[in-house]
DNA sequence: TAGATTGTTAATCGATTAACAATC
DNA sequence: TAGATTGTTAATCGATTAACAATC
């Protein structure tokens, strides 16, 4: 076995469908409210009723994990949570850093959401002396200099970008030189990564693409419906 | 016609894919990287790979703006970014507020990318009284008792919803009842709105979940090569 | 002209949903 | 038992991709 890697195809097992694996974060934080309430078992007509979901399709995304059911019953709640959050690793922390600790990057640092996710970001890395030397949320803002020897010598995987887009492939490629294995790109930049570095990339403006359409449909119906029966081609 | 509006369907017009609104903002920015290059003319050949994407469906995405191009010379890149831009609404301004002035909502005030696509956030709102008064990025923030007011006043079409979840459905209900017609909802919360307001929420773990599940994979790969051929239901 | 490209219809692929047997 | 539910196979739906004619 070689370390260059030729025939890492993109897709390393054989991948979940991603509607799916986006849908888990539902099922999980949900549970977790039946959880607080003190319920022990969901069924998926339950759970389905409550997020706007039909059941079948919460049947079919849960079968990911592996989970068994019974039938008249429905799924143990705390076995649910443990299967869903193993099937993500999400039982298991994974150490990040984060470059660009600007207002992105403090959002992120301050989502406690994430935290229990597993995601465990060590430290920050700016290139303002402002910053450097400083703490955001309790976490240490480093040069960006340090950032190939922190990765190093703290086995760092996870390598979060919030710089902006003109810098945002060279960081990339500090973080893929210094060893990182994958990349959370908050970047509107499409990253050129190597076959043995992940990289998931958030839009962050598609989804205001989704909205501004939908408000656009709704305004254009309005006027349709109060010119009244007025058609126009 | 009358206020309670019965008969509005989820979908007003027809609706377009999601997936094809979700890549326009690609196509927008590739294109006005083009345009500052001094081009003046793109192809879907092109475009697509500059964004790791196939032509066809460039094609297809962009005909949903009503573009027309000339065959063997592509599109004029300034129409197709009016075209684009126009469809999206991203033409016009769109006045807004933002409730939840906290770290995140101040990193969406801050993202210049927003203004560009006429997103315009005149004031945001927070319950906490050493932020109402003082300005975050030269927004100012008020108190949470002015937002009916202030929406009323200046005719505010969208809302945006950066507070803790567990106050995300009531701040809805208030923008709701200020007579806002769109929700951008950065809680985890599903909120409930009548059919009248539209609503688009960015869940921020499911690209996390993505992410945590190429990671896994990949580290699960990685093992079962570095234990060689030696397979395991 | 030849060849690159657009625009569109047809085929394919993948995800969602329907149908139904198994089960507690 | 009857009925609600799981688990799974089949049908449907929608998005992607292939094929190809039209065009500059």
């Amino acid at each position: 076995m070689n370390k260059s890697e030729k025939n890492v195809p993109q897709d390393y097992k054989k991948g979940y469908p991603s509607p799916s694996l986006q849908r888990l974060p539902l099922y999980l934080r949900q549970l977790k409210l039946y959880q607080h309430e003190g319920v022990e078992r969901a069924s998926c007509t339950r759970i389905a009723q409550d997020l706007g979901l039909i059941s079948v399709q919460v049947r079919k995304d849960l079968s990911m994990t592996g989970i068994s059911g019974r039938p008249k019953v429905g799924y143990n709640i705390d076995e649910l949570i443990n299967r869903i959050e193993s099937f993500l690793g999400w039982d298991k922390k994974r150490k990040a850093v984060l470059v660009g600790a600007g207002a992105l990057g403090g959002a992120i640092l301050g989502y406690a959401g994430f935290v229990e996710h597993g995601l465990s970001i060590c430290a920050a890395f700016d290139v303002d002396k402002n910053k450097i030397g400083t703490s955001i949320r309790s976490c240490p803002v480093y040069s960006i200099d340090d950032l190939e020897s922190f990765v190093e010598q703290n086995q760092i995987v996870i390598g979060i970008v919030t710089v902006p887009q003109s810098v945002a492939q060279l960081v990339a490629d500090k973080m893929i030189h210094a060893g990182i294995r994958a990349i959370w790109n908050y970047s509107p930049v499409r990253l050129v990564t190597p076959p043995s570095v992940v990289c998931e990339t958030v839009q962050l403006s598609s989804s205001f693409a989704v909205l501004s359409s939908k408000v656009k449909s709704m305004l254009a119906a309005e006027k349709e419906t109060s010119s009244n029966s007025q058609s126009k081609d």
